[in-house]
DNA sequence: CCGATCTGGATGCAGATGCATTCATCTTGA
DNA sequence: TCAAGATGAATGCATCTGCATCCAGATCGG
């Protein structure tokens, strides 16, 4: 499976992950649109920030999860400050870097966003799939594509 | 499968296929890049016209291949155009429209953007799973979610 | 035949991303 | 201890995407 030369089965499954992601990203970021919330990285953001440990993070932390190069992220914490959700505080370890914490609103934009999200990944992702031993079975084989090494 | 609320299988499903589509795309992208090539945009647009009738298609069909919005579709033939890859024409049944034709300097673009795209999925993709039949299964449930309906 | 409407495509403008550079602070080693 | 390098984050600029609108040519109803 390592060669340079990929198998059919191969190109078959990286076509089909670029075509799904289109696919489902989109229905999923119209569905949020449809409903006058903000885009998915919002949430991705967020929900990170509340999971953490005082629902803060370093914005290095926050890059790491989200996968995003630097000077989005700074930017994406720039849009949600703007908009109320997070606030930029001074970090007292290490003078060069800052906390990144959710404020309330923050909170109540995930949980405003979340039903409609819930739904859509039912009706884009869920409701495409034959069962839920499927949704297990794609769940692993992505998760190992994503897997770090 | 197509409640409103979806199984965790699905939400890990749904989040495995924005990780996995995003570390393999970066990954793939920046072999590209590293290899002095242009973004696989490219290369899936100069596709679908080497696969036509006659190297050409009007827009329109661009658009619905590639899944694309409209402005997309028209800047991303300006760029093409732009680079020498593609040539306009005033389309004979229909005036508004026009057929976009690729050109040779296209077709050599697809052939020495090949070697390192193919690579870059063996690499990305393929050595990340372990066998074949995991790879077809793969594509086939992602075929799935990418099927209109 | 002709005006109303629809459709294919382009374009101006705002928002987002990529890239390189910059700035400030932290770390290291002589 | 302090200069040299490394690191966290921001920013200027070009490119790309999203959105609304616009224009020209096609289609349809009377």
């Amino acid at each position: 499976m390592s060669a340079t030369e990929p198998s059919e089965a191969v190109v078959n499954a990286w076509v089909g992950l670029m075509r799904a992601q289109q696919v489902a990203l989109q229905a999923i970021e119209a569905d949020l649109k449809q409903a006058g919330l903000p885009p998915l990285g919002w949430y991705d953001a967020l929900l990170e920030l509340r999971r953490a440990e005082g629902g803060a993070l370093r914005p290095l932390e926050l890059q790491q999860r989200l996968l995003l190069a630097q000077h989005n992220v700074s930017r994406l914490i720039d849009r949600l400050e703007e908009a109320g959700h997070v606030h930029r505080s001074p970090c007292s370890s290490d003078g060069r870097g800052q906390m990144v914490s959710i404020t309330e609103s923050g909170r109540a934009l995930l949980d405003r966003m979340w039903p409609i999200y819930r739904a859509a990944i039912a009706a884009h992702v869920g409701a495409r799939l034959d069962n839920d031993a499927d949704a297990t079975t794609l769940a692993r084989l992505l998760g190992q594509l994503a897997a770090r090494g």
